[in-house]
DNA sequence: TCCTGAAACTTCAAGCTTGAATTAATCTGC
DNA sequence: GCAGATTAATTCAAGCTTGAAGTTTCAGGA
């Protein structure tokens, strides 16, 4: 998904094609160097980053199917992730309300502590990795991406 | 890197943020479509298809550690992908020329053939999933997506 | 020649990811 | 109430991915 033109693909349907391309490109450059840092500086990894960001917005808990929907990652990677989490002490699962199939999932207070520090970090990062974008550029592509992507939301 | 902006964010470079958060869920809902649709229809992995793309590219072949600097992953990575194409009979190593540390790999017959076709759908496909982005839009984008790239390019 | 360092790959452990199968709990229609 | 379908989560095998360590080969200098 990666493949660059070299002998530059033309004709009907080639710009959406080179799009997609550069798109995975911009997004798995800036991944690699997102998920660098995080082991570096904070010696954890990018799955961990997006359960925990996502555990930050809702204090009251996720179910692990929200998780695993608003992650776009399947049902399975979730528990994964989340058992290591809580193996670390970052998370805490509880099983409080009537449903006992479900188990709400939340920060632990350390969690909490932790994801504030390194999403500083993070979005300092972004900021000088997207550093030739404008502010204005941005919101522009931001919009485009925005319309582009609602078509496919939650669409299966 | 997913997690969107619920309270939504504003302040000093909270438009880079966005932006990044968007770029990653727009490139993932699109590759899980993509992965959904090689795996049903033609039994094949999104790794596998870009080693075959790039290959394509390259009739001549093309050394392991040049496959994982173009497709941005690292060296025992292709390694791995590669072992499982010439298991399928896809791929085949040679050691030809003069130094001996390297492996020549290439497409065989059949993984040429086998890729075009695949290609000319994966193709279809991307057309397809962007097919709400104009023609014009879609170039647009791609310069915006160029520009901040390069910045980022084989920089270590 | 031989040594040292670098380069090209491979191997490996750990973690991520998927899709399918399984288990457990809940809901629905009768 | 209860059988059957649905939903939430876990488990599992296979494959992908990384970073580190190891192997083989090459290149250049004493």
């Amino acid at each position: 998904m990666v493949a660059g033109p070299l002998p530059a693909p033309s004709g009907p349907g080639k710009d959406r094609l080179r799009l997609w391309i550069r798109l995975l490109r911009a997004s798995r450059t800036i991944e690699a160097e997102l998920r660098e840092r995080l082991r570096q500086e904070f010696n954890t990894t990018l799955p961990r980053f997006d359960v925990m960001a996502a555990l930050y917005r809702a204090p009251e808990g996720m179910l692990m199917s929200d998780l695993s929907r608003f992650l776009l990652v399947s049902n399975g990677n979730v528990t994964g992730i989340i058992d290591r989490l809580v193996s670390e002490g970052l998370v805490m699962r509880a099983r409080r309300n009537g449903d006992r199939r479900t188990s709400m999932v939340r920060l632990t207070e350390e969690g909490s502590k932790t994801f504030a520090v390194i999403a500083a970090a993070h979005e300092k990062w972004v900021g000088e990795l997207l550093g030739n974008v404008s502010e204005d550029e941005a919101r522009r592509l931001t919009g485009m991406l925005t319309s582009f992507r609602s078509n496919w939301e939650g669409r299966e």
